[in-house]
DNA sequence: GCCGTTTTCGGCCCGACTGTTTTCAGTCG
């Protein structure tokens, strides 16, 4: 690993999990509790919703939980020199080739440093073909069995498919839950881990089920039809594999004990060392089995009854990430959390209304779209096609095209929405601007008065400075008719890293000139991300939820939406386009 | 090494599964 100035978080955590590991290896018991806290500080590194490089420039290091005055020096030497004397002093004399190896699932620190340094292993791809010629299983401690896992998880790592974005995780569990309960010993089945807490991406799919025979259930679980293998099987758990290596592990407990497997399996894995930490504060122990109170085990058959024993609130998935929500939830004071059915209007909609634009343009007509909105009980939707093309058009001719656009939006809002919908009273003519390099809009001044209001994001130029990109954008939100700045960081899960951007100073000029932040609810950007949603929500700043549909179809995606608003402790008031439409005007102006 | 509703010292979550072991170590979630 090349130590440098400029590392991501995602290479820092890395650094820290190889320091942890190096720490491991030299065995020390003193180092039990400093292993933990190294692995600590890399997984809120990992998590963090900032560039730690950004924090360090601002002082606030510190502010990351877990990392504290020692690892900030570290740090701090790091970003200053692009050097750790101490992360390099205790990595040193191990191989740094095992680190490499580490990568591969069930292979750990000290697996790895045999591996290395017992047979000379220098590579992912020596390994295998150590493996190949039976060398691993020579080894003491290791045997056959170990040694073709060892083969088997090399390969897996290999054709990794990245983690899950949710509407493809939410329906593989979809279908593993109804052949659960296709057995007569499942009483219940749920979804658990990130995909009931509604993370934007879902790596492994956790199923509970409840059942007084859990062999007999979990002998049902490893004969889905679907599964390519089983992974492992013992009395309370297995795991099987999907096609696309999509890894479904189930639990099982009996009904009177359920709850307690929901709480446990739901996670996520902070919140549950939070909640252990405090249970042993006032004398009890946690499990997935239930609460036991002087050496005494109390069940559960309801995550409600969990929490209740435990003094607080039934907390919301969605929140359950040692965020703050342990301490809402004593003190009675958990948010009432923004639901779908709250939802009045889609304020990001993609017609196929042609106005020569020169990114992708949607599939239904506007027509189509009202229907649409008018099925889902909503009062207004804004169309927000993208501005017409820059470098094809003349200034007049932009502002002719989207003359004929308003022109057919009023010719909809005076006869089909008053004729047709129930529900819908009003389309708002938008646009979905660019937001040029410079800072600058994709369309002249004068014709944002023909708009209702105007979204501006960016799709281009996506590496910039963090200064650079921030300046950019605020001189975009600046023009008066811009209200809504549109998938901000301009992310795609999986495939792209959002943009550099100073939040704390968006969000203050936000809250100051009322420009809203969207939500969006297309599965792959899921933007803003939920974290920053909660920096939002906290500095005041309202936001808006938009499905950036580009079919009719699409509009069922605003659940997703929700979920991440949700992540981010929004309530109904938090989000402008829950207000009714007169409403939602009266903001607007 | 981190951190504060018992604390600036003295704690630090809990258990399943697997493989190679005859009672446990390593890894994972």
């Amino acid at each position: 690993m090349k130590l440098s100035r400029n590392m991501t978080n995602v290479e820092i955590a890395e650094l820290l999990r190889a320091v942890a590991a190096s720490y491991q290896l030299k065995g020390e018991e003193k180092n039990r509790f400093r292993i933990i806290a190294y692995q600590r500080a890399a997984d809120a590194i990992e998590h963090a919703s900032s560039e730690l490089k950004d924090l360090w420039d601002d002082g606030k290091l510190k502010e990351v939980p877990g990392i504290g005055e020692s690892i900030a020096s570290h740090l701090d030497e790091l970003f200053r020199t692009g050097k750790s004397k101490h992360f390099e002093e205790v990595m040193k004399g191990l191989p740094k080739e095992m680190f490499d190896l580490m990568e591969v699932p069930g292979i750990g620190a000290k697996t790895a440093y045999k591996l290395v340094t017992k047979i000379g292993i220098k590579s992912l791809d020596e390994l295998e073909k150590a493996g190949k010629k039976g060398k691993i299983a020579e080894l003491e401690g290791f045997g056959e069995e170990s040694q073709s896992d060892i083969l088997r998880s090399i390969e897996e790592t290999k054709g990794r498919t990245k983690r899950h974005i949710l509407p493809y995780a939410a329906a593989n569990a979809g279908l593993v839950i109804e052949w659960m309960l296709k057995s007569k010993v499942v009483k219940k089945a749920d979804p658990l881990g990130s995909l009931r807490r509604q993370a934007a991406t879902v790596g492994d799919i956790d199923i509970a089920v409840s059942s007084d025979n859990p062999k007999e259930a979990l002998e049902h679980f490893v004969s889905y039809p679907k599964k390519t293998r089983t992974l492992e099987k013992g009395d309370r758990t297995a795991s099987i594999v999907l096609p696309g290596d999509v890894q479904v592990d189930c639990m099982v407990q009996p009904p009177d004990s359920y709850g307690a497997l929901l709480q446990h399996f739901t996670g996520s894995k902070h919140h549950n060392i939070a909640l252990r930490e405090y249970a042993i504060k006032h004398g009890m122990s946690l499990s997935e089995y239930g609460i036991k109170i002087k050496g005494k085990l109390n069940k559960f058959a309801t995550e409600e009854e969990f929490y209740k024993k435990l003094g607080m609130d039934w907390i919301p998935p969605e929140l359950r990430e040692d965020a703050g929500e342990i301490e809402a939830a004593l003190n009675d004071k958990l948010p009432q959390l923004i639901e779908l059915k709250d939802i009045k209007g889609d304020l990001q909609i993609h017609s196929d209304f042609d106005i020569e634009t020169s990114h992708d343009v949607g599939e239904s007509s506007m027509e189509e779209i009202i229907r649409k909105a008018d099925e889902l009980d909503y009062e207004y939707i804004a169309l927000t096609e993208h501005n017409p093309s820059k470098s094809k058009h003349k200034e007049a001719e932009v502002i002719d095209l989207i003359k004929k656009k308003k022109e057919a939006i009023d010719k909809l809002n005076y006869s089909f929405v008053k004729r047709e919908c129930k529900s819908v009273q009003k389309v708002f003519n938008s646009l979905e601007i660019d937001i040029l390099p410079e800072g600058g809009l994709a369309i002249p001044e004068k014709a944002l008065d023909l708009l209702d209001f105007a979204l501006i994001s960016i799709h281009s130029t996506f590496r910039l400075s963090r200064d650079a990109m921030t300046k950019r954008v605020l001189t975009a939100l600046a023009y008066p008719r811009v209200q809504i700045f549109a998938h901000p960081t301009a992310r795609k899960l999986n495939l792209r890293e959002g943009v550099e951007l100073n939040w704390p100073e968006i969000l203050t000029f936000c809250k100051k000139e009322n420009k809203w932040l969207e939500v969006n609810a297309e599965p792959m950007r899921l933007d803003l991300p939920d974290t920053l949603v909660r920096e939002a929500v906290k500095a005041g700043v309202k936001l808006t939820l938009g499905t950036d549909s580009h079919s009719k179809e699409a509009l069922n995606n605003m659940m997703f939406g929700i979920s991440v608003a949700r992540r981010g402790w929004a309530t109904k008031d938090d989000i402008v386009n829950s207000r009714s439409l007169k409403e939602f005007e009266k903001m607007l102006h």
